[in-house]
DNA sequence: CTGAAAGCGCTTACAG
DNA sequence: CTGAAAGCGCTTACAG
């Protein structure tokens, strides 16, 4: 048996230093006891003796032990992270993937509120941009075991990693319905209500030359507020045109719809951030807001306050969302057996004054 | 020895839809070698007989082989993935520092960069944002070993995560030259040569009434950018208004100046996001762009070309900074006793509309 | 070029 | 309540 270096010895300084890191065994050692008894310890075992534990933790302190991962998940089998897989399409504008992902507050929400989730069980948050010539690499990454389940953002509808992440076997939770059905849970929100909302209160606003611009008809998300919205205008017919979800494309559809239909007086814009840009068209084209065209936008994002006259719009509740994607996951985790489950939230009209 | 289930079986076909994963002593067994030699495969050995890789290599397709991260770090105490840490301090504003970095093209573009230079050598990133409330996790992260080094953006003068990181003793590079000195590698611009590069810009377009909007006094970027374009013009008085790097920001500081110097003719805005702002705020005001005043923003990011007109603007080669940082950083992983060392990079003013 | 064996640092039945 | 021992799945000197 080595000695047990004197305490305020040159090497206990320099394993609080990040000198190379004391084992287990050397703590259980410094502390007279076994490595199991560490261990115990250190996991919060209820059975450890009260004055034992209180040794223990001394000496995990003294040397400045941290466990070691690779061998602790090695035997446990949990890495004790999730990924949140963030798969945004590349699309044919000027701006990458991770362009948009880091320039639509919706995924701030999303990470802030998988954060809180997951932090009180002491669970990592591995963020994993990617557009799909990627997947190969993320799919590997997922197969290797880095993380114990993931949370995976995708909207498009061709988006294969749904299906390819479900397939590997890793418990997930998706963020929206999958178009195709697939075993897989998944959180969203009830998405033609959101846009029957907005109808409902642009038509009591006394709104009666309604349009609206659309997301991308290739993201449920897009289609469902379009078809909420034409389904609660059924008596009428509604102009639409359809964006892409950034604030430069609401711009510009809002510029051609004012071309083609210019005594519009009601608009419902799919997001925040094209309604920003909307506002803005219309506004340099001498449209008063709301006086001449009342706008309701679609997720109570930041860019809503960004607006001027501060945005009505729908209120999607992002941060809870994520929270309870976390929260089926973990369950999942815990429980590999369970079937899947979706949990559907409620939008909210938010009035602010574009209406 | 355990009978081989013939191929094509139950098995085999469980093992690649997410049934447990075989072991490496299984390929083995499957192609009649040791286990050593699968390693070998594996990590790519030179010393394995052509034909032996090969068989082994069938071997690994048809059992869906995947090798277990965790009992190969335990072994060679590397993880393959690094932590891109952002550190945003939370500010007195309705945003969170999450909705600010996922609302900021730049880091974006540092996350593309440092991707793109982490591919080709197979390491992962691990994107981490976190405020000052959020250190103590984030060290302890980094204690366990989950990465093999750090990539530390961070802006603000007081933020102590640097200085902690840099004293755990792991692989790190920061974004930006440390506030106080302390011993770290990190890759720069060179922040007064952009300003100065912007202020000599609108001399020459014949501006004479100069101001300009700075970022945060508390984050070196801000105020180099400020002293750089003051000292290019040190025969002059310069107003300037302290933005905070948002849009948001931007537009009130406009307004503000305009109030107290309605007859400025050239601006310089410290960052893109800002001028986006900016302009806005003064076209409200009814001026024109370039005509009544000209407008040079800094960064160079998706931002200036959502400006109308078309921002001017200081280019940043964020991506390239970024990929630098990551290059530093496997150099320090790969050569642990290497001496931190600092790159800087030439800023470059590109015209568009609005000078 | 290949294999047997040791060992990485933990957790966890199993005894006591 | 505690410890000795087995074992998680790899990599890598060391022999041959």
């Amino acid at each position: 048996m080595r000695a047990r270096p004197p305490a305020g010895s040159r090497t206990e300084l320099m394993n609080k230093r990040g000198g190379p890191h004391p084992t287990m065994d050397q703590v259980a050692e410094a502390a007279g006891v076994s490595r199991a008894t560490v261990s115990r310890v250190i996991n919060g075992a209820p059975s450890v003796d009260a004055k034992i534990r209180e040794v223990v933790q001394r000496a995990i302190a003294a040397t400045g032990y941290v466990p070691n991962v690779a061998a602790r998940s090695l035997v446990t089998r949990r890495s004790n992270s999730v990924a949140l897989v963030i798969s945004e399409p590349d699309r044919p504008d000027n701006h990458s993937f991770l362009n948009r992902i880091f320039t639509d507050p919706y995924f701030g929400r999303i990470t802030a509120g998988a954060t809180g989730a997951l932090r009180p069980h002491d669970i990592h948050l591995v963020v994993i941009p990617t557009d799909s010539s990627d997947h190969h690499q993320v799919v590997r990454y997922l197969r290797q075991g880095h993380v114990d389940g993931v949370l995976l953002i995708s909207s498009h509808e061709q988006d294969t990693l749904p299906r390819q992440v479900v397939e590997l076997g890793i418990p997930a939770v998706v963020s929206a319905r999958p178009t195709s059905p697939i075993p897989v849970s998944f959180v969203d929100v009830d998405q033609r209500l959101g846009a029957r909302l907005a109808a409902e209160h642009l038509l009591e606003r006394g709104r009666r030359r309604l349009a609206t611009i659309s997301g991308p008809l290739d993201i449920p998300s897009g289609l469902e507020r379009l078809d909420g919205f034409r389904a609660a205008l059924a008596f009428a017919d509604v102009p639409s045109i359809e964006g892409d979800f950034t604030r430069a494309g609401g711009e510009a559809a809002a510029r051609r719809l004012l071309a083609e239909h210019p005594d519009v007086d009601g608009l419902f814009v799919a997001n925040d951030l094209m309604a920003e840009g909307a506002l803005r068209a219309m506004q340099d084209l001498g449209r008063r807001i709301p006086e001449d065209v009342a706008v309701v936008g679609f997720d109570d994002s930041s860019a809503a306050l960004d607006c001027r006259p501060l945005l009505t719009t729908i209120r999607q509740p992002v941060e809870e969302m994520a929270a309870e994607m976390a929260e089926v996951l973990l369950a999942h985790i815990a429980a590999p057996g369970r079937l899947p489950r979706s949990v559907t939230f409620q939008p909210a009209l938010v009035i602010r004054d574009s209406t």
